[in-house]
DNA sequence: TAGGCCATCTGGTCCT
DNA sequence: AGGACCAGATGGCCTA
């Protein structure tokens, strides 16, 4: 699960390398401890000078103690937070494998933020084309709300259909030249950063909403379906994706 | 070999 | 008081 972990398994991450941590910073420890480092804290505010007779009183050992239960803290705290940013990085439309090196944590969290950007400007883009087109007597979202799908069993019996086929069509389209990526203005104003991201290879064309299926097969019976969707509208998503996509391979650089 | 990235330790601060 | 969070320091690993 956490690629780190086998990565770093030769690094002292492993719980088990606690003992030789203790002792690789054993000596550091005591120094501080019964050196420097106390006294240091005596310095401070009025305070401090309390927790220094509190801490003093405690016994060398008492305080060794004390510190390896919070490094262990602070180490299962670090290990969390990889763990959430393992968890970002699987779902960022970014290839994952062997053989494509793992997206350091500022080129994660750079590229899930232009990947919120990207997703937000499309989608305000195609509410803003659906009420165009429709002028706003059909919700782009009806199908999948309770009251459209009550009369109609294949909405009643589908949960693949979370969006409208408007919508999974453009997702699925492979057509890449839109004049509609010039038309939204949010996605140039997302900019990469610089030489963040490196891989060996360049990332994969981003495939989301491939999966998509209209009915299974069936024809939508709502009117809406209908209708030939816009031609436009077809390459919408996919050119919004091949833009951020672009933008991966320049942050990879 | 330099630089980037990372894990860990550590002390300080804030919050409950 | 104890725990969470944070930032600085340190050292190891990897790559160009």
């Amino acid at each position: 699960m956490n690629s780190d972990s086998s990565s770093v398994s030769s690094r002292a991450s492993s719980p088990d390398m606690d003992d030789m941590y203790l002792r690789d910073h054993h000596g550091d420890l005591v120094q501080k401890m019964s050196g420097e480092g106390l006294s240091r804290n005596g310095s401070k505010a009025g305070g401090e000078s309390s927790k220094y007779k509190i801490k003093k009183q405690l016994s060398e050992q008492d305080l060794q103690q004390l510190r390896l239960k919070i490094n262990g803290r602070e180490r299962k705290r670090m290990h969390d937070l990889n763990l959430a940013m393992d968890g970002l990085r699987e779902v960022m439309p970014y290839a994952h494998g062997p053989s494509v090196r793992k997206l350091s944590k500022i080129a994660t969290l750079l590229l899930a933020r232009n990947y919120i950007l990207m997703l937000t400007s499309s989608l305000e883009e195609m509410k803003r084309l659906v009420g165009e087109i429709y002028g706003g007597h059909h919700s782009a979202f009806h199908c999948g709300t309770v009251g459209h799908s009550g009369g109609h069993p294949a909405h009643a019996a589908s949960t693949v259909h979370q969006v409208h086929p408007i919508l999974g069509s453009a997702l699925s389209s492979a057509n890449t030249s839109s004049p509609l990526s010039a038309s939204l203005p949010g996605i140039g104003t997302i900019r990469p950063p610089h030489s963040l991201l490196k891989t060996p290879s360049a990332p994969p064309a981003l495939q989301l909403g491939s999966g998509f299926q209209h009915w299974a097969g069936l024809p939508c019976p709502c009117t809406i379906c209908q209708m030939p969707p816009p031609p436009h509208l077809s390459a919408l998503t996919t050119a919004n994706m091949s833009r951020l996509s672009a933008e991966s391979k320049d942050l990879l650089k």
